[in-house]
DNA sequence: ATAATTAATCGTAAAAATACGATGAAATGA
DNA sequence: TCATTTCATCGTATTTTTACGATTAATTAT
């Protein structure tokens, strides 16, 4: 077998590595810092910004929005994009608890 | 091509990315939460909890230590692991800098 | 009506990730 | 010394990811 075995892990366990794949690449943090940055989040800006081409950059906006990272919507011939705030917090806990959780006992055995 | 342009980004978006790519298996966020839980950090205990084999556990505790979240030291016939505060730590700050960073223009335009 | 612009999708190739069994190395135990 | 335990590594198969060019669909501009 070579697919992922997730559907034995515990469900936070699946959303976090989940949430964490999409930032796995720096093309999506990348893309996240421009549409921070800008109230016009057209995707041909973004393209500008990026060293990769049209449709791969494409790819990554789709990643990122099946994520639930990002929002679009399609203005006349273009696409808008901007962050998902709500999901973005949400993401952002999720971390954090994890981070907390482990730190609880920050101890090293060797 | 195929393989990931990642030269051509931010050397902090790379980094974060692969931290992230690092978290982005459940069963790597598995192993972070069993090591945090003990001071006893034996391989085989891990790999009694997972539900993996023990091949593909060694891996994903490779790939931890190689993106230096745990370490890793030998114990007679067996492996001692735990986890590397001092990376995690950074690694925690590096994530909620981007997390503080994207939240200073908190508005959508769609 | 036709051309141009914009961006998604398709097809495809190459590389990386995931998983497992088998093998190997190193230390302990009998 | 020889068997056992423990874990890393190797070999390999399958899937997923990444990337790009080409095409398509939709809208706008001429």
């Amino acid at each position: 077998m070579a697919a992922p075995k997730l559907e034995e892990f515990l469900k936070a366990e699946q959303e976090l590595a989940q949430f964490a794949k999409a930032l796995s690449h720096p093309a999506r943090i990348a893309i996240l810092k421009v549409l921070a940055s800008k109230t016009e989040c057209v995707c041909g800006e973004i393209v500008e910004v990026l060293p990769l081409a049209q449709s791969t950059v494409s790819q990554h906006l789709k990643e990122l929005k099946e994520a639930g990272l990002i929002k679009g919507t399609v203005d006349g011939p273009r696409s808008c994009y901007c962050i998902n705030w709500k999901a973005f917090e949400k993401f952002n806990q999720s971390f954090n608890q994890l981070f907390s959780k482990l730190k609880v006992q920050q101890q090293s055995c060797c």
